[in-house]
DNA sequence: TCTGGGGTCCTAGGACCC
DNA sequence: TCTGGGGTCCTAGGACCC
């Protein structure tokens, strides 16, 4: 059996934690740049607040509604989920994480009554880290999915709803419609309206055969064998990345190569500093560049492209390098770009290396290596960004401070604070 | 003024090999 | 007149996920 783990609303349920008044108002959470709403309280779904809508739009749609807004805190996000992965580690005999608001989970038959348990892990989450955890178990990943949001629908099941036989199912099935069903997009929902396939059990009762001449494609005909119970999608194989990615839209838009090349270099050092916490290297780093594609008054252009490292690494200084280089095949003067991000790839194990014949020395690799490890561990202890390569600094117009390495670049005018990560933003008790 | 970020997988078609 | 067959690898584009 099954079971999927998911927390309600999460990024907003975790701006609850310590904000206890917001509960049964109407709060949101805006992307990087305070871009548009990726989040919504049950409150704001039923005004009829949709997702990704843009947050200047907001107060025109909704005017005189009082809306909580939130800047995204990642910070805080990552790190109270982190708590309830580690409770389902201990109450789960098996489970892999699958993002970061869920956890898949798999449970041997056994004579213990799976509801009990699931209420029970309900209940632990809610307690120790105050969280809305909805639990959904079935014979496939796609039906737990299905009851997971059952459970969350209807009181009734009290967080945990099990679809265990055939008649759950079908009942299951007709209530959830087609373009609510795990691994069908917009294209495919619409694909399959057209058919007259309106509910997951419409979907589900068509023959094999048509869906293997309809779609042609082994994932959609995968969720049509996983929702007439064939256990088919494959476990997530590797926790390992294949690529990593940093990329940010500019607040604002940037013309110059100087600036553009101190936001690259912070990127890259990212994608570096990603790599090696998972102890990886990579040996293909690519950049891309964009315009603002809303702006049609301004000339547009857009361009990615790559190279080969001759070795393979995760140092930040060779990451960075190469991804300056690429930027300035790229960069065109002229335009007022908006977006930028590096992307590694071709990813592979860390350890021993196929030196090239013609790469720079063993000893200047060691040397590198020495160099990142103390600057993760400083920036482990003291914040993210205390030491930062002279190319990642942001140089402020009339001054020379500290690097304050995004901060001055990305737009949150609403972040809460970071009670559980910073001792300046910790709680004080009268 | 203002429109996110980070991933995976599949398929078709072209280049190239013997 | 008539121009094979089988395979791999790479890339771009499109679909999906959260």
């Amino acid at each position: 059996m099954y079971g999927i783990a998911d927390l309600d609303n999460c990024y907003v349920s975790c701006e609850r934690v310590f904000r206890p008044d917001l509960n049964g108002k109407p709060v949101v959470v805006l992307s990087n740049n305070d871009g548009c709403v990726v989040a919504r309280s049950n409150e704001a779904k039923t005004m009829g607040i949709k997702e990704g809508i843009p947050y200047f739009q907001l107060a025109e749609l909704f005017p005189g509604q009082q809306i909580a807004v939130f800047s995204s805190n990642y910070e805080l996000y990552g790190e109270l989920t982190g708590r309830v992965v580690s409770i389902i580690s201990q109450e789960a005999p098996a489970y892999f994480r699958y993002s970061i608001d869920e956890c898949f989970m798999y449970l041997p038959d056994s004579a213990e009554p799976l509801q009990n348990w699931g209420e029970h892990l309900h209940k632990r989450v809610k307690r120790e880290v105050g969280l809305p955890l909805s639990i959904g178990l079935a014979p496939t990943k796609t039906l737990a999915k299905i009851a997971s949001k059952l459970a969350k629908k209807y009181d009734v099941y009290k967080h945990c709803c099990i679809i265990d036989n055939e008649y759950k199912r079908e009942r299951a099935l007709q209530w959830c419609p087609i373009e609510d069903v795990w691994g069908i997009g917009r294209r495919y929902a619409a694909k399959l309206q057209s058919f007259g396939c309106n509910t997951a059990l419409d979907f589900a009762k068509h023959h094999k055969d048509w869906v293997r001449e309809t779609f042609n494609n082994i994932n959609i005909l995968r969720t049509w064998q996983e929702l007439n119970g064939e256990d088919v999608v494959p476990n997530e194989q590797l926790a390992k990345k294949q690529s990593i990615c940093t990329s940010r839209s500019f607040n604002g838009m940037i013309s110059d190569i100087d600036s553009l090349k101190t936001h690259v270099s912070n990127y890259a050092a990212r994608c570096a500093e990603k790599l090696r916490r998972q102890e990886t290297v990579a040996s293909t780093v690519g950049v891309f560049l964009h315009t603002n594609a809303f702006r049609d008054d301004l000339p547009q252009y857009w361009n990615f492209r790559e190279q080969q490292l001759i070795t393979p690494s995760n140092s930040t200084t060779t990451i960075v390098q190469a991804a300056l280089s690429v930027l300035e095949s790229i960069y065109r003067p002229g335009y007022s770009y908006k977006k930028a991000g590096v992307i590694v790839l071709d990813i592979r194990p860390d350890s021993p290396i196929q030196q090239d014949l013609f790469d720079i020395s063993t000893q200047q690799i060691t040397k590198m290596r020495l160099l990142d490890q103390v600057v993760d561990r400083i920036n482990r202890i003291h914040g993210s960004e205390t030491i930062v390569l002279s190319a990642q600094q942001y140089i402020q117009k009339g001054s020379r401070g500290k690097a304050d390495v995004f901060a001055n670049a990305i737009k949150h005018d609403f972040k809460s604070k970071n009670p559980t990560t910073r001792w300046s933003d910790i709680i004080k008790l009268k």
